[in-house]
Parts: C-alpha cells; structure tokens; sequence
DNA sequence: TTACTATATGAACAACTGCTCATATACACA
DNA sequence: TGTGTATATGAGCAGTTGTTCATATAGTAA
C-alpha cells in the first residue's frame, strides 16, 4: 500500500530541477500501466513458450499442453489471457480451436527481447 | 508445483508432428528463463519509471524517491534489482550514489514496447 | 573518535500470480 | 434427446513480489 504524498514529505529531494523534469517528461499513468502489463503477460515463461511456439505454427490447446507438459486448464488460463491481451487469436474447427500468433506489432518486442539476450550473453 | 511428465501422459496430443516441432525448435530453460527474467525486469511500473527517467538523466536515490513517491528503501530495492540486471550503473560523488542508463541493448526493447503500445491504441 | 548524511540490507506482510482440481459450457454425432 | 470430446471457468492454494520499517554500512566533516 502506497504512502499518499502528504505522508511522503518529509523526504529530502537534492535535485530538484531533475526531479521536476522527470516528473514533466515521465508517462501517464495508463500508458505506464498499459506499458507493464504488455511487458508482464510476455514476462512469464510458460506464456513466453505459447507465443514462440504459435510463431511458428497454429496449434490448439491439447497440443499446447502437451508441449508444455501442464494441465490443459493452465494453457487455456494463459491463453486467455494472451487472448485479451490481443496477441494470439483463434478459430474453430469443428470442436477444436485453433489458435495463432495475432500481433504483428509484438514481433518486433520479442524479437528485441531475442537479441538483447543474445548480446549480453556472448 | 508442476507435475512430472509421467504424471501427464493421459494427456491426448491432437498433432504429434507439432508438438514434436515445438520442441524441437524451442529455446533451451535458460534462455527462456534469461529472456522471461528480462522482461520481468522492466514489467513492473516503478522499475519501468526508474528506467524511463534515467533514460534521460542521472539521478541519486533520493531524487528517484521523491520523482516516484516511494521511500528510499523501496527505490534502493528495486536499483539494486536493475543494476543486478545491468540495466543501470552507477558512480559515487562523495556520499551520493548517481544512478544512470547503463545498457544500450535495452533502448530498443524499451522503444518496441512503446512502439506497440502506440499501435496497438490508435 | 563522534555526529551526520546517503544508501543498502533484512524481516515481515499484503497483494498478486500461476497452477491444479472440479465443474461448466460448446460442439459433434447418433 | 443423450453421449462424448474440446475447451473454458471458478475456487483454492502455494510461491513470488513490492512495499514499509528497522537497522546496518559507507562516506564526510568536525
């Protein structure tokens, strides 16, 4: 539980022309909280795993479970949660969803992620 | 608590040939724990502020305190956390620390994630 | 030394998260 | 209708996380 501002004042603040002009330049609070909750749902391995693998190829839920090695619930979970999130989609056939990557512009995210991993580890 | 893939195997595979495709074609535990551990990193708001804000310029403990409305301790925390990463530095002046940017392999995951954003709410 | 400042560290706790299990829903086919 | 399959949903729980508070450490200055 934050501490509100009235509660924090007693804080020394030793540049406050910084302070000022981070406060001025810094993002609002949806666009923060958009930002973290996009960096939160690909932040988790098991999602992280969902999403490489539909990269490459649509695959339905059992698949996915099975891949994974956890309980199809759990992948549905997740999938529900990518789904909101809008970076996969999925499409029924008969009574099996097929689902696949859907953000083009989570791409470019991952793969930034790819290469910022691959140049800090060499 | 996962279980063990023995424990899973009355699970039905749909599509063997993709399950064996996934995994074969997966990354390795630790590069998808590197690259989970990344984003985790800068998925959290107040970490994701620090980051923004130094991105501009230096700043010590206190001025990130009183930019982001927490204690010192907290800010200490979550720097000691982003340093461990090497997302940031720091230098001593005297007795105060100067936090700043200290990864260019960030920059671009940082610009993808907003880049997305910007897409995705347009 | 002593006093003061700036930051770091450890403990404790509330909030959140990802899993399993049990159950519900949606579809296909007889 | 009824049965079986594929997936979704809700509850519950253990593990994780971010914060505050109290305390410790590192540096400055007398």
């Amino acid at each position: 539980m934050k501490l509100t501002s009235d509660e924090r004042c007693h804080c020394r603040i030793i540049h406050k022309d910084r302070v000022a002009l981070a406060k001025q330049t810094a993002l609002g609070p949806k666009q923060i909280s958009q930002l973290s909750q996009m960096f939160k749902t690909i932040a988790d391995p098991t999602r992280l795993k969902i999403i490489l693998a539909l990269k490459q190829e649509e695959m339905c839920v059992c698949d996915l479970a099975a891949f994974l090695n956890i309980s199809e619930s759990a992948v549905s979970h997740q999938l529900r949660t990518l789904k909101h999130m809008q970076f996969v989609s999925n499409r029924r056939e008969g009574p099996v969803l097929y689902y696949r990557f859907a953000n083009d512009n989570l791409s470019p995210l991952i793969q930034a992620g790819l290469d910022t991993l691959g140049s800090t580890n060499v």
